[in-house]
Formats: structure tokens, sequence, C-alpha cells
RNA sequence: GGGCGGGUAGUUCAGUGGGAGAACGUCUGCUUGACACGCAGAAGGUCGGAAGUUCAAUUCUUCUCCCGCCCA
């Protein structure tokens, strides 16, 4: 084995193995459990980012854990067809081409993003077996294939003949760059610096005014009235009355509307219901008309006069320069407010009034409340319970038409005849209202969630009634960003509990985003991106996959440090050069049967008590989907206790002559050792399966299906664990003292234990080999020195007092100003223990074994401080 | 404006109603028969500020300041 870990050689061997055996698979099993995660879709021609990377790995701790843990595992992987973002990614390649996908033609084009999808659909899978997704590659689907397609004609026609499906004109939001509605969740709101134009509208036949205020003066065109609150007496004697609308000429009125905020600008507010969603809900109250003033390509219109065919920005600039020539402009104030941009290309969005399909949302959100609120599907962190139940509290109708080309063509034939819709799964022959054959199709096509919506039920079969779907679902748990919540988790609900009578997966484990080394979010324009593959390439899966999962909370953002993904390669180095050391050490090795308690050293009982302690907080920590608590037990346990102590510890045993003593330690490292690959490999599943694959004891054909260890109490052994710390304490401190004293590292020190307590006495006797091989030490131990070393340095660990004699090496008065520090310390702790212990109300109402605690501490303190008062005065410094 | 998250060692982050932790960085000393991607030792914090509840608050409550996110 080479003396590092090389983690490119193992990985492609291992992912091979594991595919090839077919071990990530999962059938229908009625005589095992099932475990069930569907994968969050990424997009079909997407890379994979650092956000994959964690929602992946995290999943696949999961999934491997539970396979483990003996339950019929499926991690069904897929992806995306995303809509938006392949479209625009193939056309982009077509404009590379002088060709617009107009020009090209429907059909062709769809040709083109079927073969872009041929061509890049395989990425990302690819990718994701790079970070060792132990994914049921067999059941791989996609958003658009026969099965999920089928679903999704089964899903609107079902919406559709409930009526909770309906085409209406309404004000969406449309991307004038996209060339498409999305919904309202898709508008990405971002503060921009602004302004408030304050114009005024004069009064009809009258030399008074109202002045308004507005961030969207080309706007004003639109206008079609001016509102004030009912209430607002500054306004009071001008409702009803009619504006003149400057520039436009036309005469709007003055309305009442409970809408407007008094407290807001001017309080009286311009209505322009085609450009405003808010102005359309107070058109609609009042009966006004819509004026459309800017176009699809957020030009403007033939009704905006004589700025028809400015761009809005354009218009903006003229309109406001030509309204201050009139006179009517009042003031313009900087001002910051929220604006829409599209979240796919960041173009402002235009509020614009169309004819759209809709969802009527209210009746599917109502169970979809109630399952959550009756704690049927549950939120992990808890918190994002509320932000779910007050998103779906104040749901709004679900715009779903896309004026795209790539999707889910809505399933529906207009009527050229008599104006009726057909929906349909095929073509339908005639009308079935009027008989005509004048039928054409929606061009639209479904917004890409519409069909992500389905993915728990439609990969699982839906709508066929398949023994998958039977068994798997629902499934168990839905791992994801907490920026999709809305967008998929939401929808999901309510399409399982509509379509399957029940939720869709029992938890929600909701992760943070990746953020880079300053905290912010990994976008291509900052080019602040870190690419999963490079880091895989340079540091390993199982690094990555640590660095991801440790040091951070369920619910928070991660922050990408280089530093710490350093940390992680060191952690899979350390465990491969522990790996390392057992197995030099194992060629000789003749598994037999487990040793007898008797033959066990203090050590060896002390590890597997510790052990014990791992299996049982791992596992916990896991069911809790404390991942990152459950990594960093390991860590320690590996690193602080297995490594660092037990590992040499065993060096004297293992190079000594006996022979018994030789093979009970041999025994306990690979055992150790390999219970704790096993509870390390969902997260490490790379250097685990490998080191494993090693080990020169029974074992199954690959790590991915060993048997998850049992905490087993009869190796838990409190007794041990408080003996080996006494001998650790002192170890410590004399190591402690020969570094301060500057003790040669090569020079093996005299070491004075001197232990009044019989018991510890003898156990410090038994085990004084530890003390001699981890301090560099010969030990004297008694139960008192009557002649203690004057040139000596003094330390007390656990009721013992140690000597370090030092003979010309040690300096009186740095020593006992060593000691002087210590003493105070121990007297400040002592006086705050003491000031406890003297509290009444303490002594009544703490709990008793609090109270006991604190007088065992008192003790042990009063005794310390004695002891090192002693050693003072015999210094010559009678302390303070 | 409403909601949520965060403010703990130089940095990044864990954690807890009863003795402040880790990693990285820093300092000192080490090729100690697995590992310098390492070993041993050390320094470093009034746990954002104020008030309250409690025998006891970094932890619970309220207020407040700063940072970030979501929604309107």
């Amino acid at each position: 084995m080479p003396t590092a870990y090389n983690p490119g050689e193992v990985e492609a061997k291992w992912y091979r193995f594991w595919e090839e055996n077919k071990f990530f698979h999962a059938g229908v099993n009625p005589d095992k459990d099932p475990f069930c995660i569907v994968m969050p879709p990424p997009n079909v021609t997407g890379q994979l980012h650092m956000g994959h990377a964690l929602d992946n790995t995290l999943q696949d701790i999961l999934a491997r854990w539970r396979r483990m843990q003996g339950y019929n595992t499926l991690w069904l992987p897929g992806t995306d067809h995303a809509g938006i973002a392949t479209q625009a990614k193939v056309e982009e390649q077509l404009a590379g081409e002088g060709l617009s996908r107009h020009q090209l033609g429907r059909e062709k084009f769809l040709d083109r993003v079927w073969e872009w999808k041929e061509k890049y659909g395989g990425q990302i899978t690819h990718q994701l077996r790079r970070l060792g997704a132990s994914c049921d590659w067999d059941r791989e689907r996609f958003t658009m294939d026969e099965g999920c397609s089928e679903a999704v004609l089964e899903v609107f026609l079902r919406l559709f003949e409930k009526g909770l499906i309906y085409r209406d004109y309404y004000i969406t939001n449309w991307c004038p760059r996209c060339q498409t509605t999305i919904s309202d969740i898709e508008v990405e709101h971002l503060d921009k610096p602004g302004h408030f134009y304050y114009i005024k509208y004069p009064v009809k036949d009258s030399d008074d005014c109202i002045p308004i205020a507005t961030t969207r003066p080309e706007t004003m065109l639109g206008d079609v009235a001016v509102a004030v609150h009912p209430e607002d007496g500054r306004y009071r004697h001008l409702v009803g009355k009619t504006l003149i609308l400057p520039v436009a000429g036309r005469e709007i009125p003055v309305i009442e509307d409970e809408y407007v905020d008094p407290e807001f600008g001017t309080g009286a507010v311009k209505i322009t219901p085609a450009h405003d969603p808010n102005d359309f809900e107070v058109g609609n109250r009042h009966g006004l008309p819509q004026v459309r003033v800017i176009d699809r390509n957020a030009v403007m219109t033939e009704e905006a006069g004589r700025y028809r065919g400015l761009d809005r920005w354009e218009c903006r600039r003229r309109l406001v320069k030509e309204l201050d020539a009139l006179g009517l402009l009042i003031k313009i104030e900087d001002h910051t407010h929220a604006v829409g941009h599209c979240y796919r290309c960041s173009t402002v969005i235009e509020p614009m009034l169309s004819k759209q399909w809709f969802v009527r949302m209210k009746p599917l959100a109502e169970p979809a409340i109630r399952v959550v609120r009756e704690g049927r599907l549950r939120f992990v962190p808890e918190r994002f319970t509320r932000i779910y139940l007050n998103w779906m509290e104040n749901i709004r109708d679900w715009c779903i038409s896309r004026q795209l080309w790539w999707g889910h063509r809505i399933p529906v034939w207009y009527c050229g005849d008599c104006g009726e819709a057909i929906a349909s799964k095929t073509a339908p022959d005639k009308c079935s209202s009027c008989s005509g054959t004048n039928l054409e199709q929606d061009p639209d096509v479904l917004d890409t969630w519409f069909s992500s919506g389905l993915w728990p039920f439609s990969t699982l079969g839906w709508p066929k009634k398949t023994l998958d779907l039977a068994y798997f679902y629902p499934t168990s748990v839905l791992v994801t960003g907490r920026d999709i919540i809305f967008f998929w988790v939401a929808r999901m609900i309510f399409s399982g509990l509509e379509f399957m009578d029940d939720v869709p997966f029992r938890e929600v484990l909701i992760h943070g985003l990746v953020l880079d080394a300053l905290g912010r979010k990994m976008s291509k324009s900052l080019g602040n991106g870190v690419d999963p593959i490079d880091v895989i390439e340079s540091h390993g899966a199982d690094s990555l996959r640590f660095m991801l999962v440790t040091g951070n909370t369920p619910g928070n953002d991660l922050r990408f440090h280089f530093e710490r993904l350093e940390g992680a390669r060191n952690f899979a180095n350390k465990i491969w050069n522990a790996s390392r050391f057992v197995l030099m050490n194992l060629h000789d090795y003749d598994h037999g049967p487990e040793p007898e308690r008797e033959r066990m050293t203090l050590a060896d009982r002390w590890i597997y008590s510790r052990f014990q302690s791992a299996v049982r907080d791992v596992t916990g920590n896991l069911e809790k989907y404390e991942l990152g608590e459950a990594a960093r037990i390991l860590y320690e346990f590996i690193w602080n206790e297995f490594c660092d102590w037990y590992i040499e510890l065993s060096k004297p045993r293992l190079y000594g002559n006996d022979p018994r003593d030789r093979s009970t330690v041999q025994y306990v490292l690979a055992d150790v050792l390999k219970g704790t690959l096993e509870l390390l490999h969902p997260f490490m599943p790379f250097i685990t399966e490998d080191i494993w694959q090693r080990l020169p004891v029974p074992k199954g054909r690959t790590i991915m299906r060993a048997a998850w260890p049992a905490p087993r109490e009869d190796y838990r052994d409190a007794g041990a664990e408080q003996d080996m710390e006494t001998l650790m304490e002192i170890i410590r401190s004399v190591r402690h003292i020969r570094s301060e004293m500057n003790v040669p590292p090569g020079k093996i020190a005299e070491v004075l234990l001197e232990i009044p307590d019989d018991r510890t006495r003898e156990l410090v006797r038994k085990w004084s080999g530890y003390v001699e091989s981890l301090a560099a030490a010969r030990t004297q131990i008694r139960a008192s020195f009557p002649e203690k070393p004057e040139q000596a340095a003094h330390a007390v660990a656990r009721g013992t007092e140690i000597y370090v004699p030092l003979k010309g090496l040690i300096d009186v008065n740095r020593e006992a100003v060593r000691l002087e520090k210590e003493l105070d310390l121990v007297g400040k702790e002592l006086s705050r223990v003491k000031g406890k212990l003297s509290n009444e109300g303490f002594l009544n109402k703490a709990p008793r074994d609090v109270i006991e605690k604190e007088r065992e501490k008192e003790a042990e303190l009063s005794e310390k401080q004695a002891s090192i008062a002693r050693r003072l005065k015999m210094l010559g410094r009678p302390g303070r």
C-alpha cells in the first residue's frame, strides 16, 4: 500500500464494481421494508454544481446507511427537461449559426433540442457517478420520457375535467427576453436603486390638480384612473371628479379604494390595470378598462401614441422630460424598490395582460396544508414548516402555460368554428361541440414544474397501478434545497395527495445553499463557482463529500472553504495510514474466535467501549438527520481515540514477544477498524470499500451490503473508560511537563507517581507501561515518597502526584512561576465552586446529582490546591 | 412593512440551563518502526448589547443593534 491515499485510482474501480454487480438496484420485495428516495432531477443538459454535490451527498449517505441497515433501498435518479433553460441553450447554439427557432420551425427545432439532449444529457448522470451516488440507474427517468409524459396528460385531463384548470385573461409576469410568461415564484425581487417621480394630474375644468407618485412613469400612458383612500380627507373633494391624463390627454376618474396606503407617496395612486398586478385587481373591482401600452418585446404599443415603438426605458426618459417641460413634474426622489427579474435570465419582468392557463389552487392547497398541520408530513428542520404553510395558505392560482416549444404541449385543441376548447390526450377528429374539423392545438407548453411535481409517482409507473407504486409509495424522505420549497416540494405534495391520495414522502430534509468563501451565492456571472468535478479530481470524492457534510447544521447555508477541503483530505489520508498500519501488522494474522474478556487489556476494553458509543451516537444522529454531527463523531473517534491512543498502545504488544498478546491486539485492531469503516461508509464510500476489501477477516462481497454495526451492551464498559481516562491524564501531565521543561524528546524521563489511593495505585501500577511508552518515561509508583525530590517538576492529575526529577535541568524559579499560575487557576475555580455550595438556593433547588458533582469537584480542587501549595512551600515559595 | 436564519477563539463553524469546543491559522519542540496530508505541547474568547425569568443564563423570555435570506 502506498504511503498516501490516492483517490483517483480506487474511485473508478469501485464504482464500476458496484454498478456492474447491481448493488444499487432495488426491486419489489415484500419480505423487506422499503426505503425510498426520489432524486430531485437535475436539468438534463446541466453541469453538476456544488448544490447538486451537497444534495446528492446527503441522499447517498441516507441511502447507503438504510441499505446497510437492511432496508430494501431504492434511490431513484432522473433528469428534468428544464423548458426555459434548455430551450435557451439550443437557441443560443442556433444563433451561432445565424438561425432563429422561428426560421427553423417548431418540429425541426424540437429535433435539435432532442439532439442536444442526447449529446449532453448523459453528462450530469456521469458526474453523479463520480460523486459516488448509489442510485438505481436501471430506473433512471426523464420528465419527458414516455411514462412521465403520459402522467402529465393524465393529470392535465383530470384537473381539466374537475374544473381545476381554466384559461383566462390575467396579469402575468412576462419575460421579454425569454418571450414567455413565468409564474409568480419564478420572479426574483431584487432591491434596485430607482426613482420616485411625483407628477401632477390636472383636474378637468379646474386649476386644481392631484399629485401622484410612481416608480414607472412610462406606464402612465395606460392609466385608467387615480385612486385615493376613502378616508383620506386631503382628496375627498376630488373623488368622482375627472382628470386629464397628462400627455395622453385622456379623461380618467378619481376613485376611492381601500388598497391605497395614504401614508405612502402622495396618497394618490395611478391605476394601470394592464401593467400592474395590484392595479389589475383595483381595475376589476371598479370595472375599469385595460389599456395595454407595452408589448411582448417591452416596446410601447399604438396605445402609447407618439411614444409607440420606443423601448420602455427610452420611453420613460423622454416622457419624464416632456412632463418636466409641461411643468407637471413636481420632483424626482431617489427610491430603492424591489424590481421583479426573470430567475433564468435576470431581465426585468413586465407584468402583462394575456390569456393563460391556470390551475385553481385553493382546493388543492387545502389537503396539502392539512397533512403538514397534522404531522403526516414533516419538515426537517422544523422551521421550514411555517414557511411552507405560510405560502400554501396565501397561495394564488398557478399560471402553467409557457410560450415555449420545449416541453409538454398543452393537450387542448380549439375549434376554429365555434371556439370550443377540447382537452384530449390525442388529437380529436372533430369538435365535440359543433362537430367542426377546423381544430388547432394550443401552441404553448406546460410549466416544467407541472411535470416535476408528479415525480414521486410518475417515476414509479403512475398512472398505471404498478407493484413499484404499491411498494415504494409514499417515499421515505425528500432531500432538497430550501430554494425550491415552493417551486417543487409544495407541488409534489398537493399533486401526490390529489392523485395518489397520500403524501409523496413522509419527511422533507431541507438543506441550505453552498456559498463561496466570502458568503456569496456561487454564480456564473460572478465566476466564483467551484466545480465539484475539479475538486473530485484534485482531492477525491470522499473528501468533497466529507467536507460538504461536516461543520454545518441542517437547513443552514455552507461556505466553501478550500482549507476545509484539505482538512477532509487529510482525514482520508489519516484513515488510509491507520489502516495501512493495521494491515501491515496482520500479515501473520489467523482470524480466530473473539478473545476472552480476561485476555483483553484496559486499552482493548476501552476502545471497544468507545466504539460502542460511536455506534450509538452515529446511528442516533443519522436518525435525527444530524449528518454533520454523525460525521464529526466519527472523525473524533478515528483520529483522537483510535489513532492517537489505541494504535499507539497497540505497538508494544505487537512488537513484544507474547504471541497470544499479539493475536489479541490484532483481533481488536482488525475488528474495530472493520466496524469503523462500516460506520464511515455512507460518508466516504470509496476509501472505506477499498480498505474493507483488504481486511483479512470474514466479510461479504461489498461493504455496501455489510450489516450496519449494532450496539453491543456487553462491550460498554464505563469502568474501563474511567480508568483509561486516569492513565491518559497522567500521560498528558508528564508530556506537558516534558514540553514545558524542554526535556529532549529522545530522553527517557524518570517519573515518580505518588498515589495514596490503593485502587488507583494498583491500576496505574498494572498499566504503567502505557505511561512509559506514551510519555517516554520510567516510572516509580508508591503510596508516598517520604523524600520528595527537590529538583523536580510537579503536577497533580486525578489524585496522583507527579514528580519529574530534573537534576540540573530545572530552573526552580521558572517551575515556581509555573506552579503559581496553576495555583491561581485552581484557586479561582475553587472559590467559584465553594460560592455555589454555600448558596442555600442552590442547595435547596438544584438537582441532587448536580450538587454531588460540585462536591466532588470541590474535594478534588481542594486537594489539588493543597498539593500545589505544599510543593511551592518546599521550593521555598509559600504561595500567596 | 412581515417572517426566518445568523452574530461564540485571528478565520470558518459546532455546541449547551450547572466546569467555553473543533478545524484552520499562530507559537514551541520533534524524520518517535501508519501518516509532515504527520506527532507532542501551548497561547488565544466579558459566547453582539441591555433588561428579565431562575439557586444558576452563552443557552429560556423581551427589547435593541449589525449581517444575510425569503415574502409583500
